[in-house]
DNA sequence: TATCTATTGAAAATGATTTTCAATATTACC
DNA sequence: GGTAATATTGAAAATCATTTTCAATAGATA
């Protein structure tokens, strides 16, 4: 059993929540791919395993595997939210392609350092930021 | 007639458009306000002076006032969007009160520079990027 | 003024996400 | 193993910001 499932099980002990066969499909297909992938998406390839795991039981197992930590909701701005996973998977920012809609994970620590003194330069205390750079990746430079 | 008025009638007359009231009277709203309003804000503004004018030739005035740059659309994540000036205003990035939701326009070159040299870095050309640091602002830190 | 067609406002549609609710499954306890 | 208490499920309905539809109206041009 990995990690991210201890860590499910703990949650639900925890919280009087139940440990349930669709939750624990969910949560290994979300675990078996890096893609940032929608409900709906993720409700798709879950299907494909158990058709008759429900959408409405995916949305809610998504809001459960973010409030113990094992996922983390990303919004590239076009009014669908994907997510990835968080457990064992430090901050980063992205760098999304509008062409081909791929994007790359990135992490520059002076850029977070310059964050953080823009921050306190205004008394204001941080808690999370997000910085997205959209433009056209290599690839989708490369076909004229 | 300020240099907005004098864009939007430039662009209007370019493709055939109409100058109507309900589009001078949205644009004089929007633009008496540094605020970052939403659709529904920026209504409830208008209807204050003109109580004729729909929902709808707002939303339709924001898409008209977007495409000849005069404002630009602002995604703080909380699923409404919210304008802001574009002429005259050059880029920034947005620290945002998690508490109160205010926010304080910033912009660092130092980031900027960066954000160009991290892209390039992955063979990638930025068009446009999103900044947005959340926390607490100096007022509400204080406020225990 | 006449004509063409862009614009308007109300109402309906959209689409992602959330809520409702009756049926079912899980857990703790006997 | 039963049994009761209650969390979970899936389908359908609701939500809510935004967009589309459509018939009536108004702006531009000659
Ligand atoms: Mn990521
Ligand atoms: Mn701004
Ligand atoms: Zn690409
Ligand atoms: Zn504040």
């Amino acid at each position: 059993m990995h990690k991210e499932s201890e860590i499910l099980e703990r949650y639900i002990k925890s919280k009087d929540l139940r440990h349930t066969p669709q939750r624990e499909k969910i949560l290994n297909i979300f675990l078996s791919t890096e893609k940032h992938l929608s409900a709906d998406e993720l409700h798709k390839l879950v299907k494909k395993r158990d058709s008759d795991i429900g959408y409405t039981t995916v949305y809610r197992a998504i809001k459960l595997f973010s409030k113990c930590g094992l996922l983390s909701e990303v919004d590239f701005g076009d009014g669908i939210m994907r997510f990835e996973h968080k457990y064992g998977h430090g901050h980063h920012d992205h760098l999304v392609c509008t062409k081909c809609g791929k994007f790359i994970e990135v992490i520059k620590p002076r850029i977070e350092k310059l964050q953080e003194s823009l921050a306190k330069e205004h008394g204001f205390k941080p808690t999370r930021h997000k910085l997205q750079i959209f433009g056209t990746c290599r690839r989708c430079s490369m076909k004229k």
